[in-house]
DNA sequence: TTAACTTATTGTATATTTTACAATATCTTT
DNA sequence: AAAGATATTGTAAAATATACAATAAGTTAA
């Protein structure tokens, strides 16, 4: 049946060449990127299938959104399923619906991205993956479904956010020093930033206010510890601003 | 039933409280914001609803998707069935699926911007809607489900398309005055440039060139006419660019 | 104890870009 | 012919970006 034989409608009840029952088997669902930071490392928290299809591929952790839950809340849950965290980064990324992306159906997915810091939280295997792993964003494994094409539109789009909002809060420790946050726009970006010139550009922002603590036990001049202006980095998101690379 | 009282799952077949028909009762529609460029002003194709529910509100163009139907085909779609344009510039929005959107029962909508030249299309009223207007951006009416939403999103993801890619290509005619291409920027930014400094920053993306041919029955010194060189159109759409406002 | 090594932090001169306007140019209307 | 409208080009000053140099302050090895 030609897509052309039946004239649009919302809902309403003038249903022609297709049975109305047909519409709805379908089911929806969301996939989570989940990115990990790690010093210089962005990596992408990736499952290995327990169930078909796909048993034992790679995939992004994700599960069906209930009847009445909302899509957002959907992913969240997946979110703290799998890290037990609430939220840091966290935004939609697009919905991906080709009739065919999985074989057992319909299913049409939302994608969503996280940024979480590695080292806080210990991902389990949740009931639906026998396991669960961190892997580089470079250099990831066969994945299962259109996940690496969810992979690929998230990457964009987390480092489009970065370009207009602030980012480390609830990544990096309450302190810090000013080269970690370097090392994590380096990873996001997959690039190197001249020292000083990062420097500044922070210090334009006026987010960060310096403790009087330094770094220990590192084998050089240890660094002066910032932590976060929480007034100004709420006011930065909420205005947004340009980032230049 | 609370969505805490069932453990995930990804279409295997462990459902537990909830029966699994229950996952399949809903229904997934595509929503349009048709932006359409005219001079200096900006608008939203809007229909007035010709079913339940909100009957007679105006609303998005939408419809629901075939049960084979690629997300964006459908989309597409809609476009056509209003518009009959096959395509300029068009991308998808975001998903919105609040439980609790769509009055009749759980329908999920994804979200899409088209942006056309006014006066090149003469809307038409569909099937499903007694008839379509223009409605300038900043002057909407009270509009049907969640749309006032999926609006503004739209025009903040087109704000940001057009700050790194071209615009411009099958919304102006042919040949353009360079005044022209700056009012549609005016009109999407809700802003004005400065005519010379726009000038200079359209000269370095070098994609336009010039005919020799000038306006003509215009009340002032006539502009030269100029057109887009599609090569470095395209080239620029692939590759991106930064245009800082 | 000191020299070598490593990263931190600040400074700075140069190049590049942005911005605000000024100055002309070229048509139409009065 | 003067006045009125934009078009188009030019330019000086201000603001930014870039590439490095120079210095600081620790650790490690000889």
């Amino acid at each position: 049946m030609k897509p052309e034989s039946r004239p649009g409608t919302t809902l309403s009840n003038d249903f022609y060449a297709i049975p109305i029952a047909d519409f709805f088997k379908l089911a929806i669902s969301v996939d989570c990127v989940i990115f990990g930071h790690e010093g210089k490392d962005l990596k992408v928290l990736l499952i290995q299938r327990g169930a078909e299809p796909y048993h034992s591929k790679w995939a992004l952790p994700g599960d069906l959104v209930y009847p009445r839950e909302d899509l957002d809340a959907a992913a969240l849950r997946v979110l703290k399923d799998l890290t037990s965290i609430d939220r840091v980064l966290f935004e939609q990324v697009g919905v991906f619906g080709k009739p065919d992306r999985h074989p057992l159906g319909r299913v049409i997915t939302t994608g969503y991205l996280a940024l979480v810091e590695i080292n806080d939280y210990t991902p389990m295997a949740s009931s639906w993956a026998t396991k669960a792993i961190w892997y580089d964003v470079n250099d990831l494994p066969d994945l299962a479904f259109d996940h690496e094409e969810i992979i690929t539109t998230a990457l964009s789009k987390l480092q489009q956010t970065v370009r207009h909002k602030p980012v480390g809060l609830g990544v990096l420790p309450g302190r810090f020093a000013i080269t970690e946050l370097q090392e994590l726009y380096e990873a996001i970006y997959r690039t190197t930033f001249d020292k000083g010139n990062f420097r500044k550009k922070l210090s334009e922002w006026n987010h960060l206010k310096e403790s009087n603590e330094f770094q220990k036990n590192v084998p050089h001049r240890p660094a002066k510890l910032f932590e976060f202006n929480l007034e100004r980095y709420a006011d930065l998101e909420e205005r947004g601003f340009s980032f230049d690379l």
